[in-house]
DNA sequence: ATTTGGCACTCTCGGCCGGCGAGTGCTAGT
DNA sequence: ACTAGCACTCGCCGGCCGAGAGTGCCAAAT
């Protein structure tokens, strides 16, 4: 059952990947006769017959019922997709403009840019597109603001060098005044500048709290009201998802219980960022065709995704969510383009 | 055609009443027999098929085709509907409750407030929510912050009294010093402390721009560089969307161009803006019944939506989106209690 | 004068049948 | 090794029928 792609008779190759683009755009099962005028190869219903009961042998095309047509199965879109893998072919869009874009939104924050980013994969797939919006672990500590709401209620700012904010409202033990909170303030951005995100923490806890002698009475608590702060923002991973309007009206996954989970993984957002992860670790492009994406809710979709980042540094995610009928080389390279270029706007920012 | 509901005859009040109870919750036409039966006003089918006849002639009921039961149109839920709203009966949920997560929610920054609201709000009427964020017009300037990213790149950040933080990168024509934008924005801090942000524009060119001539140099630039953050925070009203999933399943929205439509409406949110808009008017609750909300993509849906505030200033409007077959009693005193208790919780902030 | 029972009529819905078309598998012939 | 032919299998569509639900109207009853 197990094949490659190339391992395949040629002429079942060929036919194959007829099959494969006509059922792609026609969703319909497709018959020996159309396959054959479809194929150049010059060869009779009858023949192309003979070949599709080997292909239907070997796990790669199932006829829905008795007498229609054959449909591919997961299997035949695996070997077919893997086959593309080993020999990309590049660029249907003009990066050009792709690029232009993406710089421009770079200029902003973080989030503005997975926002273009994923409307972009979305409108040029017309499917679902999906951008991590890099964790701040990776970036570096630019200047921190306490601001005194009310007594007890004392708003956080933080900002990174990518112009990233992340901001919290704190509730601490005492109440300080808006001198004391800049003082503290004041002492932090001192201390802490250019370190990672990520880093922090461990100088919070370590480098300050062994000083803490040295420091003048409640600049301490200054460290405390920073750890909360900092650990409150450290673990938050967003995504921007847009066009999942695209995906309503596609048959395969009009059925309303299905459709209904689907939209809810879109707003929940938790299993979309589990399945993206694993991107992360593959390089390249990772693909989940149907029910490799192992949750049922993605049962009948297919989902392309690449990992993006600066320097061999993973910083996020972004990846297309569509049916597991999918123009499959089309969607990689727009894919692949965009995690490409995505990158080097981040890296030359 | 036109009537108000208290003019009709005492029994088609009852009739209709069962009748868009029944539908209500059924959602299939509903006929003399069950309609007699329901009804505890001891009358037979014939009569009730009388009744029904006149009812038809006054435009408040139709029968789908020559024979199956009686649906209430548009009409009728809306003369119910009013009749409800002039003695409302109240408080079907228990306020303590939403009170307390509410007030919770408040100590947190207007954006969680928001998204508390309108989970509440799908959650309890299992329909969509939607609460649009506070203008930050109306709240008070209580700092803003200047820091400069990379040369040319500059990251505004403006803190509201409420503890709403609004941030943009601008960039400004001269590429300024971390020094600089630091006096700018100790500078405008001094000034403005205290202003609402509706008045900020105008203070900024009017009394900064008399007193140019007065102040050093380029600390008119500091003006410029704040007028370019406040126009761009002033505008920007966002709304929170919950529950949006409730709404597939529901057959009379089912259909996939009405659902896509709807969920595009959820997603831009322009349109759900200006529908909203139209409750900040009127005051007290605000129903819109199918094609009254002027827009066809909520021609099969019901609104019910109400203005909060505080100090009979509304700062935002609140509402719920359904289908027009909606239980409107129960979701008119959620949406009511919600509105009250969301402005309380605003007020003693 | 209102209400009711009765009756004929209408319309939907589900099941059933039969024909059509598409497509297959197999076999025999090239 | 391919192909032509043939019998067969389904799914789909339209028509038909019967059951069920519900109506409108009329004449009788209260």
């Amino acid at each position: 059952m197990a094949e490659t792609w190339s391992e395949l008779p040629e002429r079942a190759q060929a036919l194959l990947r007829v099959l494969i683009d006509r059922y792609t755009d026609e969703g319909a099962p497709v018959g020996s006769r159309v396959l054959a005028r479809m194929s150049d190869l010059n060869l009779s219903p009858a023949t192309v017959r003979n070949v599709m009961a080997d292909l239907e042998d070997l796990g790669l095309v199932r006829a829905p019922h008795t007498s229609s047509g054959r449909v591919p199965t997961e299997l035949a879109y695996r070997l077919f997709v893997d086959s593309l893998l080993v020999a990309p072919a590049r660029a249907p869009v003009d990066a050009r403009r792709l690029e232009s874009i993406l710089r421009e939104a770079a200029q902003d924050d973080p989030q503005h840019l997975a926002d273009t980013a994923s409307n972009l994969l979305s409108s040029l797939t017309r499917y679902a597109g999906v951008v991590t919006i890099p964790s701040r672990a990776r970036a570096l500590f630019r200047q921190i603001d306490f601001v005194s709401l009310s007594p007890g209620r004392v708003l956080m700012v933080l900002v990174t060098n990518d112009g990233g904010v992340q901001n919290r409202i704190i509730h601490p033990d005492k109440p300080y005044t808006q001198d004391e909170l800049t003082r503290f303030a004041n002492f932090l951005n001192d201390r802490l500048n250019g370190q990672s995100i990520q880093a922090l923490r461990q100088t919070l806890v370590n480098e300050l709290k062994h000083t803490r002698e040295e420091i003048e009475g409640n600049l301490a608590e200054a460290v405390s009201l920073a750890e909360t702060a900092v650990g409150a923002v450290e673990d938050q991973a967003d995504v921007a998802v847009a066009g999942q309007v695209n995906l309503m009206g596609i048959d395969e996954l009009s059925d309303v219980e299905r459709m209904r989970r689907l939209f809810n993984a879109f707003t929940e957002k938790r299993e979309l960022v589990s399945l993206l992860d694993e991107c992360e670790r593959a390089q390249g492009v990772k693909i989940f065709i149907g029910r490799e994406s192992g949750s049922p809710t993605f049962d009948e979709c297919g989902v392309v995704g690449a990992s993006y980042g600066v320097d061999d540094e993973v910083v996020g995610v972004l990846g297309v969510i569509g049916p597991k009928r999918m123009p499959y080389d089309r969607v990689i390279s727009i894919v692949d383009v965009t995690s490409r270029l995505l990158s080097t706007a981040l890296a030359r920012q």
